[in-house]
DNA sequence: GTAACTAACTTGTATTTTGCAAGTTAGTTA
DNA sequence: TAACTAACTTGCAAAATACAAGTTAGTTAC
């Protein structure tokens, strides 16, 4: 009932505007989160934190995979599971990510993330920012939550 | 019919599930671009371009002032007019901004900037956000806009 | 080989949000 | 003082979202 060229819509010709059309809405960048910095490549394993509904989460996979930010490939060996993952242009929402993230813990107050981490985000923000980049790179972000940001596993 | 202590929502305790929680829709981080980036400080002014209904951006605006991110004021002489400004709080959504203008000039094929000032965007970047911050900070990015970025004024 | 199981959706429907047009109101201007 | 205007508010249709349940191709256990 929808998916169109993608080009059905156009509020403006501002850059932020352009970005908001795609993935202005509540779930859109928790699926990416997922994609890109959890490395999770599954169906049922997007935004299973923030429990999203599966009639949305697919609405969303088709759109991300139409826009051509994630590709979805059947798996090869177990035929009923597909595959997720993201593109290049997928990867090039690294930076606003990581800028949201940056801005989530810096002013929600219930955050479960160290005040230490925190600190050296203000103080040592570069640096810090590196050490994600490259942890995320080297798949090993799960680990660097833990141990560098103060998180329990349990909080995934 | 709503606004609560904004307690009452939260899905996760994921630092981009909480900005989501806040700005993640079609419309609030335009109203945001208008207030930070071209110093619009009244109702009727904010996100023209895109045409946002007015029920939507009272209610945006009531919910941004809500959270800490704008001040209301009634203008002293004339008072049937409000203004609005960004708080510090409202100053630090910036970075996510430009990153998103940064992100949707790079993929918008259609967009009215010139060749020229994406290329710089790739090959000079940190040039050039330093002089997009210097020109928003010194109330001339209207004018920059223009000259670097090669827009026709009409496009406003 | 077949019954139970499962990943990945799809469908139906109630609820919420959004869009659009029109109305209201305090305050301003002619 | 009558016309005008900024800043909303209200009413309602349309679209998006949430929630529960159903479907289906393919996998696993026996």
């Amino acid at each position: 009932m929808m998916r169109l060229a993608s080009s059905t819509k156009r509020r403006s010709a501002c850059p932020i505007a352009f970005g908001l059309d795609l993935f202005g809405d509540k779930w859109t960048l928790l699926i990416l989160r997922d994609i890109l910095f959890f490395k999770k490549t599954r169906f049922s394993d997007f935004a299973v934190r923030e429990s999203i509904s599966t009639n949305i989460l697919a609405e969303r996979l088709a759109r991300l995979e139409n826009a051509g930010l994630i590709t979805k490939q059947q798996d090869k060996t177990l035929k009923n599971q597909n595959i997720y993952h993201a593109t290049e242009k997928g990867y090039s929402l690294v930076p606003i990510l990581l800028e949201m993230s940056i801005w989530g813990l810096q002013h929600d107050e219930q955050t479960p993330v160290s005040k230490e981490f925190i600190h050296r985000l203000t103080t040592e923000r570069e640096q810090v920012v590196g050490e994600i980049v490259s942890a995320v790179q080297s798949g090993t972000f799960d680990e660097y939550r833990v141990q560098a940001m103060g998180l329990d596993l349990k909080l995934l």
